[in-house]
DNA sequence: TTGAAAGCGCTAACAA
DNA sequence: TTGTTAGCGCTTTCAA
């Protein structure tokens, strides 16, 4: 059996609502009694119970984190973000993949809820309204990280996909003079997707620019869904000058499918990424693309859920971290 | 106030005791009562507290899982394997970062335990004696992933990287004719790193071959460091024909800087990777590599926790799966 | 500044 | 097949 609470007050001659102050950090302890509390609980080797100061505090300092897929390089830095100011909140961090499954999702979060987690951070394609509903029943505090919920009923922190997109097509008519240009969407059709595609379309019908239906790819976000979307739009009567994509590993698979065909990147095909993870730099050339600060928003959300859960005050909820277009050699300008 | 056990109990008109036993699966409870509870727990909305069951039943089903970096793609896909298998075996995952830290990864190791985690799966450099010591005075189980540690006196599951390394240099040899071969190691000297190492000196030296210390490049496993050693190699008097490396992104780094100073792979240069991650086939040409199958190893070592969780019988408990060489167009042969 | 005592919500003997 | 009764190890009033 282990030491508990109630050793150490024995062995320490007081009572073991004096050693609870001791290791709650109580300043209403007289100097001496904690010193000898404080030997006691180093000679037993004494290490409190969190599963026994859960259950009678109703606090765990645990937040639970669903994101899609931990084995994606992109996911796996937000919730680097998300940990590291985690850790420096002393809360720990229970950990689930949901492959974007609704009904996994779902679930997971009523693992989590039975797990009594203070908080939860979600990340996922689309917010439902089974999902709203969930997380406003759970009388716990929950933010999306990158994700976005229509309703804007729950705190979450998100770049202004819209614009980001616009803003990458820009940079490839005013900078590129390209008129034909593809994209390569990513066929989960999440809420983002979706505000990608329309800031997409807007911007080239705003440029006097036709968007016929062709010229927008279905990938699925991996690399092999890039080589095939440069397949589809090289194979192309009207083949693009240029093609934006929804992720950068995408983009990689479309720099080396049109370079298996030997096209030259950027001279025959400029190549537009987005998220500007770690694989933005391992091509050649390097890529063009979209900073999404996947780390930053993995913290700001940690960040936002402490304040939640201390009750702090928070002066807004929807958060928007600005984003950038970094230009590299992937692309004529 | 959140329903409990007690409310539902008052209900169904039956005692705790049993309304516990139907949440518990356990058959001793005649079909219509169970119905009756059911029923109850349906109407109340009731979700059990898992803090409560962990104090009563000190088994928390929740393991603890100390990497490196959830932000490597090699890590990532190491903790994807757990979590597939942890969710199969229904145990939720506490997940931190260490940064192979060794006070922090002993620090992590005591959190966990507070939190009364029913084991841990561990990923590091190198296991001190320290290390040992708190594992085994622990009292619950652990097991090293990708992980060796010298005095073998903890589970683990690895491959066997001493002759992955040479199986690779082999084929640089054999069927490449290479002769000045440099190898780029990671700087933390971890006891796998000293391994692939001593392969890669004893292989050599096996052939006759020499292996001065300026064949030895220190990377930090990065793509960035991967770069500087084509820099350095390449700078060389006499400059190796190969390069096997540590990994995958060290190999993309090498691949990188040598293509920049217009060298042609395989033909001027072979370049060897290592883990075969995602990363390998998003380099052209694709990487030769050997297969260190990170999310089996992560699947193997979770399973094997929960058979030491659940005392179930362990034939061998020092798992080494095995490596194997893909050969793709880094190399000529 | 300290102690006594009542829970937190559940499991697990033991009895019936 | 069901109920009674102790805890699990801690926090948190309330009193002293």
């Amino acid at each position: 059996m282990s030491v508990t609470i109630y050793d150490v007050a024995k062995k320490a001659n007081v009572s073991m609502a004096t050693v609870s102050r001791v290791i709650n950090g109580n300043t209403n302890v007289k100097p001496t009694t904690r010193k000898k509390v404080l030997a006691a609980i180093d000679e037993l080797g004494f290490r409190p119970n969190a599963v026994a100061r859960g259950l009678a505090s109703r606090k765990t300092t645990s937040v639970g984190v669903i994101i899609p897929d931990i084995s994606n390089m992109f996911f796996a830095e937000l919730a680097r973000g998300i940990e590291d100011i985690a850790t420096m909140y002393k809360y720990h961090i229970i950990l689930s993949s949901s492959d974007q499954n609704l009904n996994r999702e779902l679930d997971l979060f009523d693992n989590m809820l039975e797990k009594q987690v203070d908080g939860v951070i979600f990340m996922g394609g689309s917010v439902s309204e089974d999902h709203v509903k969930a997380f406003k029943n759970s009388n716990i505090p929950v933010v999306l990280a990158a994700t976005v919920d229509e309703s804007n009923e729950i705190p979450s922190v998100n770049i202004d996909y819209y614009t980001a997109i616009q803003d990458a097509v820009h940079h490839l008519i005013e900078e590129g003079g390209h008129q034909t240009i593809g994209y390569v969407a990513n066929h989960s059709r999440s809420t983002i997707e979706q505000s990608k595609i329309q800031g997409f379309k807007d911007k080239l019908e705003k440029q006097q620019l036709e968007v016929p239906n062709h010229l927008i790819y279905e990938g699925d976000d991996t690399y092999q869904s890039g080589l095939k979307a440069a397949d589809y739009f090289l194979g192309l009567d009207e083949a693009p000058s240029a093609i934006m994509t929804s992720s950068d590993e995408m983009a990689l698979g479309v720099v080396h499918g049109a370079q298996d065909k030997g096209l030259k990147i950027p001279d025959d095909l400029s190549v537009v990424g987005f998220d500007n993870t770690r694989l933005s730099v391992m091509v050649r050339p390097e890529l063009t693309t979209v900073v999404q600060p996947m780390y930053d928003i993995g913290a700001v959300s940690m960040r936002l859920l402490t304040k939640l859960l201390k009750n702090e005050e928070v002066s807004e909820d929807q958060v928007v971290l600005p984003h950038r277009i970094i230009k590299r050699s992937s692309t004529n300008h």
